[in-house]
DNA sequence: TGGTCTATCGTTAGACA
DNA sequence: ATGTCTAACGATAGACC
């Protein structure tokens, strides 16, 4: 006679969920599955593979706040990640994994370069030359 | 007495796959995969996502070519997308998704531009201001 | 290369901590 | 905001076309 108390992974439909907490939670949930589906493409294929997700803050509902952010970051990337500067236009960055964890040529290098001044919201592109 | 015809899903070990042809498999199938979870995660949660990654062809064991990625490109990114001008050092970018498929906004499309820079080898960093 | 198939495996919704 | 739990869901290895 126990009441079920779990009720399982139920189907959800493909359209933007109404309620914020619960869009808070799967966003967290299923970016850290997708990380997760990228890190095994990069070991099983050796593949190099670059993710940046923008929180969704479009119609201001809610965002996520830096702080909280930079743990996931930080997990994925092996290593501190600069904090932006200033709001960038509600968006924040939340994940950008390099394949192989560590090791990354020098091309990969460039595009983080690129991404960490867009982050910043660099002065101007002109300047991404030095 | 019908022998069993379908072996089903089997585990595997997170190590990169010697198999150079099950390799290629995985790798698109899986990059199909991550796509549609990436896709997914823009539709319930809003999010913006871009993914970029290169062919595993480090050790030169096998490299796709860009006419057989260009399908699963144009189709996440709803339009043609540029051919690498030249052999981008045996790295090939496979997939980019937008966030809502169609509409960005314009920090992503400075992002796309830069990325569209890269596969062409742009000629320098410097120019990318014009 | 991209499609089918199916048993198995991995992910996750929902509720709670 | 992350971790736990469990049943249900979705992804996918391997074989084939």
């Amino acid at each position: 006679m126990a009441t079920r108390i779990n009720k399982g992974s139920q189907r959800v439909d493909m359209v933007k969920m109404k309620n914020a907490r619960n869009l808070q939670v799967t966003f967290s949930k299923r970016l850290a599955g997708l990380l997760k589906k990228a890190l095994e493409l990069c070991m099983l294929c050796g593949a190099k593979i670059i993710i940046v997700a923008f929180s969704p803050s479009d119609n201001g509902d809610f965002s996520f706040g830096p702080t909280s952010i930079s743990p996931s970051v930080e997990r994925f990337l092996g290593r501190k990640f600069p904090q932006p500067n200033n709001d960038v236009h509600n968006q924040q960055i939340v994940a950008l994994i390099e394949g192989g964890i560590c090791e990354l040529n020098t091309k990969l290098r460039n595009l983080e370069g690129i991404l960490e001044m867009e982050i910043n919201r660099g002065p101007s592109l002109g300047e991404l030359g030095r």
